[in-house]
RNA sequence: GCGCCUGUAGCUCAGCUGGAUAGAGCAACGGACUUCUAAUCCGUAGGUCAUUGGUUCGAAUCCAAUCAGGCGUGCCA
C-alpha cells in the first residue's frame, strides 16, 4: 500500500471523516482502492469514488459523496484544503503551502532516496548467460539491462542480493566454431576483438554447414573429442573460451554491469549426472526410451538426460539450482531468461519441488520478449544480428556529428565520457521502458534519435538542474540548511513536481514487488517532463531571494531522485550535456 | 491439435486488481530562442480499444468464442 505523504494524508482524512459522519469503520485498503486521479487537473488533485461505500451504507454513491463533501472538515495544517463533489466522486484540492513544506522536509532528510531498511531474504538474480564462441548482439543487451536493473532495485529495497552470470561454455555450438576455426584457417582481418571474431567464425561455420550438411559428422567428432577431454581440443577450447570471457567482460565494464558470481555450464555437467543418478535411485526419475525423464502432474514430462548419456540444458539447470540453494543459501531465485523457455523453467521448478527443495516455490522465471530487427528475427546462426560493437560505433558517430562536435570548449576526454554515458542511457532506457514480456522491434533510427520518451531526455533534464545548481553556487545563493521557504512554492508547475517527488519510494516499492521496471522508467519520464514545464515557467535564479532558495531546494530534490532512479536502471547521468 | 504471450492513433507504446470525456512519444501542421543549456516548451490534428457475444448500474479492462501474429510442445539452448 502507498505510504507517500499524499496517499497517507488522504487515507487518514477519509477514514476519520467517514467514521465521524457515518459512524463506519472502513479499512485503509478499501479506501486505497477508491483513490485515483481526477481526469482533468482543474477538477482537483486527488479523487475518491464512493462506489464501495455505497455498498456498505446502502445509499447511492452520489448521496454519500454529497454528504461527505458538505460535512468534511480540514485542519489548518493539513495538506488538503477543500473538497468538491462531482457525482459519485470527491475531488480533493491540495494545500500547496503545507504540501511543499512536508515534502521538502522529507527530501532534505534524504528519506525519499535512501535505501530501504534491510530485509531478511537473500535473492539471487541470474542473467546474461551468453554463449562463449558467439557474438554479443542487441538481443543480449535487453537481458543484461533487465537483470542488472533488477539487482539494483532489489538491493535498494533492502534485500541481500547476488548477481549471477552463467556462461554457455559447452555444447555443439562450440564444436562447430572450433572445427571451422581449425579447418578454414580464417584470419581476423578486421582486427576486431578476438572474442567477437570467434562469433563471426561461428556464424561462418553455420553457413558452411548449411551448404555442406555432410560435414556435420566432423563437428560431432570434434564434440566427442571435447567431451572425452582430448588434450589438443581442450587446449584450443580453453584458449578460445578465455577470448570470449575477456570480450564479455569488456562489454560488462562498458555497460557498468557487475556480477558477484560466475557459473559455467561446463562445470555443471558432472554434478548434473550425479543428480540424475541419485533421483533415479529415489524413483523420482525413470528411464524412457533410453533417456531419463521426470513425469510431472500438470506439465508435459521433462527429459533430464539424453539416451546417449550426455547432459541437457535441464540436467545442468538442476545441478546449478541445487548449488544455488546449498552453497549460497538463497531464499529466492530469479532467472532472467527469454520467454521461449517458459515451459522449461516451469518444468525445472516443478522437478526441484519433487526433489524436495522448498525454495522451488520461490523460484521465478522473469521472462522477457525477444528483440527482433525490422528484417525479422535475430539469430547468431544466420548472422542476422546487430553486434553490440557496431551499435556502439554508430551511436557514437551520431552523437559526435549531431552534437558533441559543436562543443568546442570540451576536452576530448570529456566528450568521450559524455558520449558513453548518453549511449548507455539510450540503450538501457530503450530496453527497459516497455513491458518486459513484450517482444520489441529494434529500429536503429529510433534509438539514434534522442527525442521524446528516451533516456537522453531524462539526462538532459538532470543536466539542466546541475547547471542551475552550479550557477547558484557561483553567485553565492547556497541553500541555508535551517532556512525554510518551501511554503512559497504554490504555482501549479511547482505543485506537480512536488507531487511527483513524494511518490518516489512508493514507485520503487511497487517496481521491486512486481518486477515492473518499465514503471520506474515511466515515472522518471513524468518527473522529467514536469520538471521541464517548471523550468520554462518558473525561473530559479531570477526569482526573489526567498523564492529562489525554495526553488533551489525543489530542483535539488528532483536532481537527487533522477540520479537515484537512473542509477536503479543502471544509468549514470552526466553533469553536463 | 494443445499450452503460454500479444492485438489500443499512420508508427512505437501507456492505460488492463472494472468507474468521470481512452493517454504519451514519433511523424504532420502552427507557435516560443537578447535563455537558468531549444536534445526544450506551448498549441492543432489524429481512435469501430482485432471481431462477436456475455457478466455488470458501468467494460479497453473480467468471461467465452472467433480471427491475426509470436513462442513452446520427449532427446537444441
Amino acid at each position: 500500500m502507498q505510504r507517500s505523504i499524499i496517499y497517507t494524508s488522504l487515507r487518514n482524512l477519509l477514514k476519520d471523516n467517514i467514521k465521524w459522519i457515518f459512524n463506519l469503520d472502513i479499512e485503509e485498503v478499501t479506501i486505497n482502492k477508491q483513490i485515483s486521479l481526477p481526469p482533468k487537473p482543474e477538477m482537483g488533485d486527488m479523487a475518491f469514488s464512493c462506489f464501495l461505500l455505497a455498498r456498505e451504507l446502502k445509499k447511492s454513491p452520489q448521496m454519500i459523496a454529497n454528504e461527505l463533501s458538505m460535512k468534511m472538515i480540514f485542519s489548518e495544517d493539513d495538506i488538503f484544503k477543500k473538497v468538491e463533489q462531482t457525482g459519485p466522486y470527491l475531488n480533493f484540492f491540495l494545500n500547496e503551502k503545507n504540501l511543499s513544506k512536508a515534502v521538502l522536509i522529507c527530501s532534505k532528510k534524504g528519506s525519499l532516496t535512501k535505501p530501504f531498511e534491510k530485509k531478511q531474504d537473500k535473492i539471487m538474480v541470474e542473467f546474461s548467460q551468453p554463449n562463449t564462441h558467439k557474438g554479443i548482439h542487441i538481443g543480449h543487451i535487453r537481458n543484461m539491462a533487465v537483470g542488472d536493473s533488477l539487482i539494483r532495485i532489489l538491493r535498494h529495497t533492502g534485500y541481500e542480493t547476488i548477481s549471477a552470470n552463467y556462461l554457455g561454455d559447452s555444447g555443439a555450438h562450440i564444436a562447430a566454431c572450433l572445427w571451422h576455426y581449425e579447418k578454414s584457417k580464417m584470419e581476423n582481418t578486421n582486427n576486431s576483438e578476438k572474442g567477437e571474431w570467434l562469433g563471426i567464425v561461428y556464424t561462418e561455420a553455420k553457413k558452411y554447414l548449411e551448404e555442406n550438411p555432410t560435414e556435420k559428422n566432423n563437428v560431432s567428432k570434434v564434440q566427442k573429442l571435447l567431451e572425452n577431454k582430448d588434450p589438443y581440443w581442450i587446449c584450443l577450447w580453453n584458449e578460445t573460451r578465455e577470448w570470449s570471457i575477456e570480450y564479455f567482460k569488456s562489454i560488462y565494464k562498458w555497460l557498468d554491469i557487475h556480477f558477484d558470481v560466475w557459473f559455467y555450464e561446463s562445470e555443471e555437467e558432472e554434478p548434473g549426472k550425479v543428480i540424475v543418478e541419485e533421483f533415479l535411485n529415489k524413483r523420482i526419475f525413470k528411464y524412457s526410451d533410453g533417456a531419463v525423464i521426470c513425469e510431472l502432474e500438470d506439465l508435459p514430462l521433462a527429459i533430464v538426460l539424453k539416451s546417449d548419456g550426455t547432459t541437457l540444458y535441464s540436467t545442468k539447470d538442476l545441478a546449478l539450482a541445487k548449488r544455488k540453494f546449498e552453497e549460497f543459501h538463497i531464499d529466492r531465485s530469479i532467472y532472467v531468461v527469454g520467454d521461449a523457455q517458459s515451459l522449461h523453467f516451469k518444468q525445472i521448478f516443478s522437478i526441484l519441488k519433487k526433489m524436495g527443495f522448498k525454495q522451488a516455490d520461490k523460484c521465478y522465471h522473469l521472462a522477457y520478449g525477444m528483440v527482433s530487427l525490422p528484417e525479422g528475427k535475430m539469430s547468431s546462426r544466420t548472422g542476422n544480428v546487430v553486434l553490440f560493437s557496431d551499435l556502439k560505433k554508430s551511436m557514437n558517430e551520431y552523437i559526435y556529428e549531431s552534437y558533441l562536435d559543436s562543443k568546442k570548449d570540451w576536452s576530448d576526454e570529456k566528450k568521450k565520457v559524455t558520449s558513453r554515458k548518453i549511449i548507455v542511457a539510450a540503450i538501457k532506457f530503450g530496453m527497459l521502458d516497455q513491458d518486459v514480456k513484450k517482444n520489441i522491434e529494434f529500429r536503429m533510427e529510433d534509438w539514434l534519435s534522442f527525442e521524446g520518451d528516451t533516456g537522453p531526455y531524462i539526462l538532459y533534464a538532470f543536466a539542466r538542474i546541475q547547471s542551475i545548481l552550479r550557477k547558484s553556487e557561483k553567485s553565492g545563493m547556497e541553500i541555508e540548511p535551517d532556512f525554510d521557504n518551501s511554503h512559497l512554492l504554490t504555482m501549479s508547475e511547482e505543485k506537480y513536481v512536488i507531487m511527483d517527488i513524494q511518490e518516489f519510494p512508493d514507485i520503487i516499492e511497487h517496481v521491486a514487488n512486481d518486477y515492473c521496471i518499465d514503471e520506474l522508467c515511466k515515472y522518471l519520464l513524468k518527473l522529467s517532463k514536469d520538471f521541464s514545464k517548471f523550468y520554462h515557467n518558473c525561473s530559479v535564479l531570477k526569482a526573489d531571494r526567498g523564492l529562489a532558495a525554495a526553488r533551489l531546494q525543489l530542483i535539488k530534490a528532483v536532481s537527487e531522485i533522477l540520479k537515484t532512479g537512473l542509477n536503479l536502471l543502471g544509468i549514470d547521468p552526466p553533469e553536463e550535456m
